[in-house]
DNA sequence: GCGTTTTACGTAAACGTTTACGTATTTCTC
DNA sequence: GAGAAATACGTAAACGTTTACGTAAAACGC
């Protein structure tokens, strides 16, 4: 098959521990040999085999990432950043799809365990109590990314939500908007779902607006089709509302979907808000404004905490949040120009 | 650190052998010692480690993937596919973002060389020579997805781009559209680039409609910028235009883009047609009738013709045209009702 | 009940590395 | 130029498995 380390150093007339040296710059050889070696190393085509290494080393020089959804915009992002950092920092990374399912993740979690991956990027998702065991058990960093844990104690790189929530609304508010609904999640997603009804609450209470709960719709998921269920139910429940802040921007182009079909124009007449800076913000008529999560950037972050924390080069890393701004494009108007 | 088969054995009193028969479901052992086994297993908490098993068994059940670029949406469907027809043969997938580099893509093909992987999947680029010699070192199997190769004999997973360019644009035709432009992909794209516009062009000429270079912008790439860019130009070179065909939806999203900001409206008075049926393809605003290509499909048949490729089920892997389907959302008007 | 086959194990080599330790040779020190 | 220190290697064990081979006991055939 392959030559091994056995077949350069034959080939050479030199040990296998010499051979192993040169291979990984260790001292304890001269210049000759080390050429005599690095020409078998080229005739040969010798490739160090990674798996021999990971055994002698307990180290496979790989993480695992696990998304809820790979093929999601958020998710793929984010997974860009990951790879990104991990391959500078000498990684491979293994995807991991769980589909949201415990049972899935359970799943992949023991088959990271048994690769002996290094490390672990766990994205967009709670940790139940079933995993913070595996990851005790596999004794590897984790880093949370886009959620947080908490329960249990363990770094994560994210944005503050109810402030990316809070200042979305003021926007609105800013523009001159006094009846203002929001699309939100789900009342049980301690992550995107309850910080951001908090923080537009919290943001209208601020500036003396009026809130109840029909200013808000709130949704199992963050999709395109819930966004798009929505802008009726809010409309009837809020129906001199003049602009609107949904807790993703695949909700948010949704509400703008149903708004285009009942002839309400935006902004003109409804002004729309999202969250998340998703390529596609950019992409949909009007586009889209939005307040950004870096995920890119956080994807990457992430991955450096990791390969720090993998490589020892920190101890305790620290959580770290990302700064969010807001991305002003088409989709809200001022209503103080008229 | 970790139990090891050897623990296991202490434990249960009999020898490694024994374990490893149990473990992986070989004969030779009394239902008394399985039981006593499996439950030194439990009580240790052992999982065996993939690492030592790669090494004698030259099997790493790991493949790795390679994208031009991971966060398109295009790649992270593909990519969804992908790891769920890899997971289901008891496969891990490892992904590399070549950044259609050729500099990288090397890099990534040796890192996956020394890592054994037992397979490779190639998507959306065209294969170098360099490429095609690592492949063949490597002595692995290769599936080619939304790509293929002319010069190299690998199978490959994709739809019949020719067609699919000819059938969207045949569809134009029988809507009653007559002056019919494209946004097109690199005349250097053997893939993407040179069949679509084949097709369109021989739409054209088989319904006896003229055809000229002015019919065709081209663009380097096959995103949102490119296509509205080129909306611009093309209606210069075609003033009385009444229908396009995009090479890609990103393209055709973005021409649409382009037409809202000159007050062009879509259908009514440009119809627009995209290819490959993006998530966006129906969230934008009017929904992108466009050419499906089945993504998800698309990876998940190439994983699992890689998977059968891998145990050897199948020797020579037949490549598959995957079928495609023009879905008719509201970005097409007919013609001939008015 | 004796020979033969089957069953139920154990022993040890192998996979391809890294690395602690040992040793012969060279270089230095004075 | 003798002893010490440094250099340039080689030997062999170890990492955690799988598996070919060997062997004692059990089951079988008659």
């Amino acid at each position: 098959m392959n030559p091994t380390i056995k077949d350069v150093a034959k080939y050479a007339n030199v040990s296998i521990a010499t051979v192993s040296r040169i291979v990984n710059g260790l001292p304890g050889y001269s210049e000759d040999t080390k050429k005599k070696v690095q020409e078998a190393i080229e005739a040969l085509g010798y490739q160090p085999n990674a798996i021999a290494r990971g055994l002698i080393n307990k180290r496979t020089q790989t993480i695992g990432v696990l998304f809820p959804e790979v093929s999601g915009m958020l998710s793929s992002e984010v997974l860009e950043g990951v790879e990104n950092a991990a391959h500078d920092g000498g990684f491979s990374v293994i995807v991991c799809n769980t589909t949201s399912s415990g049972k899935r993740t359970v799943k992949y979690l023991r088959l990271l365990q048994e690769k002996r991956v290094d490390g672990i990027i766990f994205a967009s998702e709670d940790v139940k109590e079933e995993y913070y065991k595996i990851f005790q058990e596999m004794k590897v960093p984790v880093v949370l990314v886009s959620t947080a844990s908490s329960n249990y104690d363990l770094p994560f790189v994210r944005v503050n939500d109810f402030e990316g929530a809070f200042q979305a609304t003021e926007h609105l508010i800013k523009k001159g908007h006094r009846q203002i609904g929001m699309i939100g999640g789900s009342r049980n997603d301690p992550i995107a779902g309850v910080p951001r009804m908090r923080g537009f609450k919290e943001a209208l209470q601020k500036h003396s607006l009026a809130f109840s709960e029909d200013h808000i719709t709130t949704n199992e998921g963050y999709r395109f089709q819930n966004g798009k269920e929505s802008l009726p139910v809010l409309l009837k429940q809020l129906p001199n509302m003049t602009a609107l802040f949904a807790a993703s921007d695949e909700m948010a182009i949704g509400a703008m979907s149903a708004a285009h079909q009942q002839g309400i124009k935006v902004p003109e007449e409804l002004s729309i808000i999202g969250y998340d800076n998703l390529k596609i913000a950019e992409m949909c008529y009007p586009a889209l404004t939005t307040v950004s999560q870096p995920l890119k950037d956080m994807g990457q972050t992430a991955g450096e905490i990791l390969v720090k924390l993998i490589k020892g080069e920190e101890k305790e890393a620290k959580s770290q949040f990302m700064p969010f701004t807001i991305v002003e494009r088409q989709s809200v108007c001022d209503l103080r120009d008229k």
